[in-house]
DNA sequence: ATATTTATAGACTAATTAGTCTATATGGAG
DNA sequence: CTCCATATAGACTAATTAGTCTATAAATAT
């Protein structure tokens, strides 16, 4: 066994999905495009289901571990803030198969659920650092939950706006970097 | 004849898409629970994809020619920018199923360029006045993609946070008029 | 070495589903 | 009143598809 089947299974069937939507892609062709068999894909996720959620969960998990990293460093909050933007934009751009599971899983009302409940769990780790600096006065004086909703918009904004431009990497970079400028505008304390 | 069949097929199939998606409803369950025949439905529409993207167009031309009224009328500017970021979140949680409609097809992989096209065309009737905007050093100098991508970040992040709020009428137009001055102090011309 | 668990294969099936086809009905034009 | 186009109905089909079943193979434990 030189390749681990569980994880080809999870690449084509990210591959897949993020082309043709989950209703939209057969298992068997998930199967097949991994070079596994049928029975191989139900042994290992019992219902085309559980592999949709743990491709998910398993995204999302990854991360929020490295969020996490940036977030346990011993840097500044302002910092950090700037940081955790930066990652998740850089993150975004180069893994959008990633990124558009993501989008099209939070907006699958059948896994709303999954995904609410995802998203708290994951929120509750970011949560010290915000109150920190809410607490400090370097960031305006609003619920946490308000400043990550609006700082996921302002990352889901700018990605839009960057895998449509034709910008060279040096000037994305520019880019992502004014990006954070105006969000840091929108957020700081005054 | 009292009700407009394709009315009745269009409502149907919005909220069966809502509740399990494009390839999770079958035009069938549509048919009945709009209470037409099988042949009814493909007699208006060719296929199921043709109902899937006659439904996107029709919510987002309704909504882009309200936003154009707003920025139609006889107002300064800055006033123009608050009423469509108001319309355009109130609109969202005045119409949940369509806004999530929206946010689904946008991100179906399946439907990119349809989708693209007609934000392109939209993004063509509101770039007049940002761009007057950025002339008259209201807001910052940045390209008009840019703002509208954010601008919709915005909204989108708003939207998020208040649907899983449970602040009551008042609370939420507070809200979201702290959001709007968020909005502003990102996009603000200093 | 033998037994047991884990992993893989692939044929098969029962159910589902988009779209077709033919038959009517309805309403307006001449 | 008679045509003809538009609209509606619903049975039917060909194709697809999630999941099952049985048989092995490989790895691990005893």
């Amino acid at each position: 066994m030189e390749v681990n089947k569980q994880e080809k299974i999870q690449a084509t069937a990210l591959r897949l999905f993020v082309a043709d939507g989950f209703h939209g892609t057969p298992t068997a062709k998930i199967a097949s495009e991994a070079g596994v068999a049928n029975g191989t894909l139900f042994y290992h996720y019992k219902t085309k289901e559980d592999l949709v959620v743990a491709l998910y969960n398993k995204i999302k998990d990854e991360h929020a571990e490295n969020l996490q990293a940036i977030i346990n460093r011993e840097d500044f909050i302002t910092t950090k803030f700037k940081n955790v933007f930066l990652h998740s934009v850089n993150w975004a751009l180069a893994n959008p198969d990633k990124f558009y599971y993501i989008q099209q899983f939070n907006f699958s009302p059948h896994f709303a659920k999954v995904s609410h409940e995802t998203l708290a769990r994951h929120t509750r780790g970011y949560a010290g650092f915000i109150e920190e600096g809410i607490r400090k006065k370097l960031l305006k004086q609003q619920p946490v939950s308000l400043i990550v909703s609006m700082f996921n918009g302002h990352v889901y904004g700018i990605y839009q706006y960057l895998i449509a431009s034709d910008a060279d990497p040096t000037e994305k970079e520019k880019i992502i970097n004014e990006a954070y400028y105006m969000l840091w505008d929108m957020m700081k304390y005054m």
